[in-house]
RNA sequence: GCUCCCAUCGUCUAGCGGUCCAGGACGUCGCCCUCUCAAGGCGAAAACACGAGUUCGAUUCUCGUUGGGAGCGCCA
């Protein structure tokens, strides 16, 4: 039987960290196993679901390159299917329409909690056969089993065993006709065949219920497999709190897709001591039973050190359109300075994110906004410096080529016919060219700027010199 | 309150009864390299929550305690 697998996410917010690594695992899953993955937008819930969020989760995965074989499919769109299933159920006895009021359920909960026992409805109307009225409470609820018991085996937590008892009759069909999340889940997972339910933690309570339904429909059961959450850094759930948690904001911090996956892969899941997963090699050595079963907390510390990773690692030109759409972002005109992949190559290995590359770039292209005055004293006003700089300026007019390799020999050499230490020309000129004490290599430093740029900063720069 | 789940360095994890005075990675600290900052190299500190049991032997198995999490909706 080929594995199918489905992220069913509500469309009631982005597409958040948690969800991301589901819809990874999901689809890790389906691919590793050469099955299908499907997507489907749970949006029974008319108050809260939006078209923003549709547009929003459809972003993210597209953004994370998961891609899905069917759907999305929308529930709103097989609200029939539902109510078929629904009246199905009606017919052979297994469920029942039940009357009760809000306040006469929240009533019946309270009772059972001082009696210290969980809230849950009586199943009043279960055996009452009452004769069916249109009524604005009317719900359809389903008869769970009263004795024994549900298990099953999931394939993260092993065995985990229920009691019927705990059980109440869950609602079927709301009073305004349209299906609850429970039950709708059951019946598309059925219809679709979906052969292995991966989903978050927060819903193994519900799969003993869900189970149930299976049975009383007679379908097949899927394989569950419930993954463990992902908290903040603090231990707590994730939450707006702890920052960007919409993976499309990740994207804004300059993040790669690459590195949160491999990220998120490594939250729960492990290969051995192996850190880097390219995506070819998570599809190849991802299986679902591995997966841990504690939760993790998230850590922006890790994932840093995974982008610059993939940073590095990367072909700028691969990474240049991404970096522009950043400066363009900061208010810069990528077409005002240096090429992107250039900068790329000079900055890769000093920043974590392509945010903070184009923070750093805009040296190159915006004239210097600040001096930093420590440098310009320490560095600028030296006896030696202008004596540095005019020798630099003279050398740099004169330069045949213009590379970052013609550049450092050319202030070797200069370095060399002065008797002097490499730092010693490099930290004036640094200073002159970007207005701190630090930037990349000065080799890429003085070529970024261009060789127009640079001599006119290092004759800015003599103005300042003791 | 009730039910279910979880528990190895600060964090992510390896470990599937002896190979563990517990390995790797991120982070932290130190040294080296060095034109600044990084990157890189080398090194250091850092953990089996606690208590019983099973066993010749427990990080590994069982139970309990403690701590954390989830759920108990006409939300998903």
């Amino acid at each position: 039987m080929t594995v199918r697998t489905r992220f069913a996410p509500s469309p009631t917010g982005y597409l958040h960290i948690g969800g991301a690594r589901t819809a990874l695992y999901c689809w890790l899953q389906a691919r590793h196993h050469g099955g299908q993955f499907v997507l489907r937008i749970e949006d029974t819930d008319r108050e809260r679901s939006t078209g923003d969020a549709v547009r929003a989760i459809l972003e993210g995965m597209q953004w994370l390159g998961l891609d899905y074989d069917e759907g999305p499919v929308f529930q709103t769109g097989r609200l029939d299917r539902y109510r078929t299933v629904a009246r199905g159920l009606l017919d052979a006895g297994k469920a029942y329409w039940a009357y009760e009021t809000r306040e006469q359920i929240e009533a019946m909960r309270a009772q059972a909690k001082a009696r210290g026992e969980k809230p849950r409805y009586n199943g009043h109307y279960r055996e009452l056969s009452a004769p069916f009225r249109e009524d604005p409470n009317r719900v359809l609820r389903f008869k769970n089993p009263l004795s024994g018991s549900v298990v099953f085996e999931d394939a993260v937590k092993g065995r985990v065993e229920w009691r019927n008892e705990e059980l109440d009759d869950l609602v079927l069909i709301r009073s305004d006709g349209y299906p609850t999340y429970n039950f709708a889940v059951v019946v598309d997972d059925v219809d679709m065949r979906i052969t292995e339910v991966i989903r978050g933690d927060d819903h193994v309570n519900n799969t003993p219920r869900q189970i149930n339904l299976y049975q009383a429909l007679g379908a097949p059961l899927p394989r569950f497999a419930h993954l463990p959450m992902i908290l903040g850094a603090d231990g707590q759930k994730l939450s707006k709190r702890h920052g960007a948690v919409g993976v499309m904001q990740y994207r804004e911090q300059g993040f790669l897709p690459e590195a949160i996956l491999n990220y998120l892969v490594r939250l729960g899941w492990s290969h051995g001591d192996q850190e880097v997963f390219s995506r070819r090699q998570m599809v190849e050595l991802f299986e679902i039973a591995d997966v841990n079963q504690s939760a993790s907390r998230f850590d922006m510390a890790k994932l840093s050190w995974l982008n610059q990773h993939y940073l590095r690692s990367t072909d700028p030109a691969v990474l240049a359109p991404e970096l522009r759409w950043h400066l363009a972002r900061d208010g810069l005109d990528p077409a005002a300075g240096p090429a992107a992949e250039d900068v790329i190559v000079a900055l890769r290995e000093r920043v974590h994110t392509l945010s903070e590359m184009a923070q750093r770039a805009r040296v190159w292209f915006a004239p210097i906004a600040h001096w930093d005055e420590a440098a310009v004293d320490r560095h600028l006003r030296t006896p030696a410096a202008a004596t540095a700089l005019r020798a630099l300026h003279t050398v740099l007019a004169q330069l045949p080529g213009w590379s970052p390799q013609a550049i450092h020999e050319a202030l070797a050499a200069t370095a060399e016919a002065h008797a002097l230490k490499l730092g010693q020309l490099a930290q004036p000129l640094r200073v002159a060219i970007t207005g701190t004490a630090v930037s990349p290599a000065i080799e890429h430093t003085v070529y970024l700027a261009g060789r127009r740029e640079a001599l006119a900063r290092i004759e800015a720069a003599l103005a300042r010199t003791a």
